[in-house]
RNA sequence: GCUCCGAUAGUGUAGCACGGCCAAUCAUGCAGGACUCUCACUCCUGCGACUGGGGUUCAAAUCCCCAUCGGAGCACCA
């Protein structure tokens, strides 16, 4: 099995599909699971450097470590030679129609005037490709399949390009100028590198039966492919990773971990486990209908996990002063976790407390709550409230609501979530958990990324 | 325009190759309840689907045909 991604931009949640479903097809019935970098487009497509190592140090995050690692562009001599047998047996020809003329002709069932000359002017003209003896957009070479095909997407497809612009690979850059597409890349590497299976996106059906013309050609066998539909997340629109890009440079993303990105990065930074990931791209299974889905499944599947690991603290949005009368200052010690005993955290709290607004904002006096793990309030006016014992059960039993609260002395947080950012105060424990996943109460889980004075928390979900 | 593929609850998914065990699985979602000093977790209960129409058959989600809807390819992108 294999996963071969362009690295034009990091992984992204489409590619961790390929990534998992792969894996796991090894994981379950033996064989070698291969990364392959399809990274043969140096203009249009082009790889980024950094993204190679992202690839593998995802897959790696993912439990999805590769047996091997192949790199396209180290290795179009090979290509080279097969183009070679091919245009030798007349089964590949230099065509230096445009691609205007070429796509008139193809539309009519007819051949070029290239394609049945004899296999040595094709030689030549190759080896004249090959030396750099032809511009881009010039002159091409196809695979000959039959012209008269009743699909048009599969007459004599293109095999080879030239492209002068350098690889940004330091240890390719501009050896070469003629360049394989990757229906030709491929395939010759799929027989090469022994692969038995494929599993890929449906866009890939037709070239498919373009590659069995190869196959027949040179007498190997096509591995078995099975082509699963097109995700959509709700959450994401569409998205493209040259489209990411620019928006990144123009500044509208912190970068390719902004938690409003569908990349495995983001989704890593907001706390999001691997195993969640594996979880929910298994279950989606490898149907060819077009699946449109909402990230509810994966933040389910992540809530199971991270919830016995997530420690709880109060974290308050809008903050609110509010002046307690009556009260004598007191340590709360509510416990870091409701179900799992790992001890509690303790707060100083004197006569005021910070409160969400939104908790407090329809209030009139007289209105209970609950300072939960601390004591009862009753509310006299605008930001100003009274002791009102000590008693939980006053509250079960009279209906008064139980709300979290922070403490004057709180530090400041930032929560970076999809939907934009959300300050307010937390406590001072939350500072001991970076790089952890905690719960704020009454908020959702997050992920503190940073506390250098002020908390950085990077939401994963309710 | 030509070609290919698909269609099961709100959303995913199992079942379809070999028709009966399907009054259709599991998950998520939603609703209600239990537990709880969180609107979290856990547990219980409930809701909800075979795109439509023909055909074959004793029997169709499953096989065939048509229609409708959706997706993809026809690049010197991957």
């Amino acid at each position: 099995m294999r996963f071969a991604p362009n690295p034009n931009g990091p992984p992204t949640l489409g590619s961790t599909r390929g990534i998992v479903v792969n894996s796991e097809y090894v994981k379950k019935y033996g064989g070698r699971f291969i990364i392959r970098f399809d990274d043969t487009d140096p203009v249009t497509k082009r790889p980024m450097l950094e993204a190679y190592d992202w690839y593998l140090e995802d897959c790696k995050w993912l439990g999805a470590e590769p047996d091997e690692v192949v790199m396209a562009s180290d290795r179009l001599p090979i290509y080279y030679e097969y183009a070679e047998k091919l245009i030798k047996a007349g089964h590949a020809y230099v065509c230096t129609c445009t691609q205007e003329e070429f796509k008139q002709l193809k539309d009519a069932k007819q051949a070029c005037p290239h394609r049945d000359t004899l296999p040595e002017e094709h030689l030549h003209e190759w080896k004249r490709m090959l030396a750099g003896e032809y511009e881009e957009r010039t002159v091409v070479l196809r695979i000959k399949t039959d012209i008269k095909h009743k699909d048009p997407a599969l007459r004599d497809w293109g095999a080879f390009r030239v492209v002068r612009t350098p690889h940004p690979r330091p240890q390719v850059g501009d050896k070469y100028v003629v360049w394989p597409l990757l229906d030709f890349e491929g395939a010759i590497e799929d027989h090469l590198l022994g692969m038995t299976h494929i599993i890929r996106g449906k866009d890939l059906m037709d070239s498919e039966r373009r590659q069995k013309y190869v196959y027949d050609y040179l007498g190997w066998t096509y591995p078995r492919t099975s082509h699963w539909g097109r995700v959509k997340m709700h959450e994401f629109g569409k998205f493209s990773t040259s489209g990411l890009r620019e928006a990144i440079e123009a500044g509208e993303y912190s970068g390719w971990d902004d938690p409003r990105l569908p990349t495995l990065r983001a989704l890593r930074r907001r706390g999001i486990r691997p195993e969640a990931l594996r979880k929910f791209f298994i279950d989606m299974g490898v149907g060819e209908t077009d699946v449109s889905l909402s990230l509810d499944n994966l933040y389910a599947e992540n809530r199971k996990l991270i919830d016995a690991d997530a420690n709880r603290y109060f974290f308050v949005w809008d903050p609110v002063r509010l002046e307690i009368s009556g009260v004598e200052p007191i340590i709360a010690r509510p416990a870091l976790h409701p179900s799992v005993d790992r001890g509690s955290r303790e707060i100083q709290v004197g006569s005021s407390v910070l409160v969400c607004g939104q908790d407090i904002k329809d209030t009139k006096p007289g209105d209970l709550f609950r300072l939960k793990e601390l004591y009862n309030i009753r509310i006299t006016g605008e930001g100003t409230a009274e002791f009102a014992g000590h008693d939980i059960e006053t509250i079960k039993q009279g209906g008064g609501r139980i709300i979290h609260w922070a403490p004057m002395e709180g530090i400041p947080v930032r929560v970076l979530t999809p939907e934009g950012e959300v300050t307010g105060i937390g406590e001072a424990g939350i500072a001991t958990e970076v790089d952890n996943v905690v719960q704020f109460e009454r908020f959702g889980y997050v992920r503190i990324d940073s506390a250098n004075g002020e908390v950085i928390a990077y939401f994963t979900h309710k």
